[in-house]
DNA sequence: GCAAAAGTCAACCGAACGGTTGAATAAGGT
DNA sequence: ACCTTATTCAACCGTTCGGTTGACTTTTGC
């Protein structure tokens, strides 16, 4: 037997996927448009899509020949709740936050 | 270039590695107490453990012959602050989170 | 009706993962 | 000194992962 969480953070140690991740957070998205900014396969982002949607981190609506698809929060939450056990975590320092973002985004564009 | 995240996220997907972290939530413990309630060889356990280090969840430190392993929760901060942007999570529901546990626990006993 | 667009599927590839075993190293106990 | 305990190392093995390519399906627009 395999934990949700496996899959949940399974998904989420990719950095790809979390760059998705938070395009979707601004907005939902056709597949071609999560593809775009990266400079790999649309098949390659088919299928990070495919982990994300096992995952239940992202839900995917075909809608016409386009599938959308839209952040699913229920499956991270759960996620989140299991590692707030680890550290009693305060309530989020934003400013750490906002240079941790930053500091994320950057290492991507370096991959 | 790979992100803190990869190797956090990673070393959290692993059931096993997610086990020995709740026990050393409890307590520090020696590498072969770590071992003892897995099925599996120690050598395997001594490799979790150095993902788990590598990650930066735990640090080692070796007294004598024994070597001892402690949580370090701060990459599981950052972690989970880096989740926390999904969501809007709100303050922990320890009850939830009690029944997570709980769970978590009973699908590891039946791998 | 047909070409183009959106997306997936299947086969393949090299690298990393999770485990094993057996040998090696280091420290303690007597 | 020597056996035991604690732990790692190295080599190996099968499976999964992240990517590619090329063929395929479905929907749309003209």
């Amino acid at each position: 037997m395999t934990s949700p969480l496996d899959t949940v953070f399974a998904a989420l140690a990719d950095p790809t996927r979390r760059a998705i991740l938070s395009m979707l957070l601004e907005d939902d998205m056709a597949v071609t448009d999560v593809a775009e900014p990266f400079e790999m396969s649309l098949a390659a982002i088919s299928k990070h899509l495919g982990v994300l949607t096992k995952a239940g981190l992202i839900v995917q609506e075909k809608r016409g020949r386009v599938k959308w698809c839209k952040l699913d929060p229920d499956a991270l939450r759960a996620a989140s709740i299991w590692m707030q056990s680890f550290g009693q975590f305060e309530a989020v320092n934003l400013d750490a936050f906002e240079r941790f973002l930053e500091t994320e985004t950057i290492s991507q564009s370096t991959n």
